[in-house]
DNA sequence: ATGATTTGACCGTT
DNA sequence: AACGGTCAAATCAT
């Protein structure tokens, strides 16, 4: 089964209940951050979004101390009970010599698992760099749609292991704008460093989420992401500064989720046909944005009892 | 020489 | 069978 329970019943009623309040807060900085967006004139906006940011990344750092515990043990047991990994995924070398040859016979098949139960999430952008280092591993033409779709996978994949990869694809309708969907969690510690107060607005101005494939961007919202702090370097430090909860992801996943009103559905999201079904240990928790899309799936744990956000609380 | 990207084939899902 | 995600040999870039 594997499922795991990180919190105690009421404990996790008090969690939820807390998290609710942090969202309202958050929520509200977010319509703040909007409105400054909107009515000032550039030099007050400029000042007014910085401490909207650095409100939000109060309530993002928060809401990632309360969720870590979930993320954490989402990458710990997919690390070690291999729920997700191929059987012959991690243990491809790719600088070994025996795996550049053809494997004459088919070694492969069968091999190859779809990964699923992962965190995905997408957003559009104007840039494809978001502060990680990443490495194409393919590329597709899509069905119906003008421009390929680009695959990434984490470039500390096979040294850290690292699960995470991301799908970049070109806007249909805005060639300028690229919709990437992130799957799962960066495990690796790498480029993330501790943002830095925004000068340049239009870094994260430029971030946009959208709520799905077939929406139209006319109405899209601007949202602070974090900004693409560092280039895409490898690095190989390797001194602990803090536990891998506060990741790009979680100063996204928060932040970005709670800006609208949002519902729990058990729909798929994804772009195009996804990864919907998610038949996995626990169950799939799928929490849909106006702006922004996000699946919990796995052992993301929220007790469907407790998880009931009404929209009169936002 | 080493690492990244390209690209056709392979494979799971629908 | 079609589609889309991944693999890995070939190729390119540094």
């Amino acid at each position: 089964m594997g499922s795991v329970s990180p919190w105690p019943e009421r404990l996790s009623s008090n969690k939820t209940r807390v998290i609710q309040q942090l969202i309202h807060g958050q929520e509200c900085a977010t319509q703040l951050q909007i409105l400054f967006h909107k009515s000032f004139e550039e030099g007050a906006r400029l000042s007014a979004q910085e401490l909207v940011q650095k409100i939000l990344r109060s309530f993002n750092e928060t809401l990632s101390v309360l969720s870590c515990c979930d993320s954490a043990e989402i990458s710990q047991n997919q690390a070690t009970s291999n729920d997700d990994s191929p059987c012959c995924d991690d243990r491809r070398s790719e600088d070994s010599s025996e795996s550049r040859k053809r494997p004459a016979s088919k070694d492969r098949r069968g091999c190859y698992k779809r990964k699923r139960s992962a965190l995905t999430w997408t957003l559009v952008s104007t840039t494809m760099e978001d502060g990680h280092a990443w490495r194409k591993y393919g590329q597709k033409e899509i069905l119906n749609s003008k421009h390929p779709r680009s695959y990434f996978r984490c470039t500390r994949k096979y040294d850290q292991g690292c699960r995470a990869t991301k799908q970049v694809q070109r806007m249909e309708d805005d060639s300028q704008m690229y919709q990437t969907t992130y799957i799962g969690t960066h495990t690796c510690r790498d480029s993330f460093k501790a943002p830095q107060i925004i000068k340049d607005s239009e870094s994260w101005e430029s971030y946009m989420v959208t709520s799905g494939d077939s929406e139209t961007p006319s109405k899209q919202q601007h949202h602070h992401l974090n900004p693409p702090t560092t280039p895409t370097v490898k690095q190989e430090t390797k001194e602990e500064t803090t536990p891998s909860d506060l990741t790009d992801l979680d100063s996204i996943k928060w932040k970005d989720i709670m800006s609208g009103g949002f519902e729990y559905s058990s729909e798929p999201v994804g772009m195009g046909s996804d990864y919907g079904d998610g038949v996995c240990n626990v169950y799939s928790t799928k929490i849909t944005s106006r702006n922004f899309k996000l699946d919990f799936e796995n052992d993301f744990h929220f007790d469907e009892s407790e998880f009931v956000y009404e929209s009169s609380l936002l």
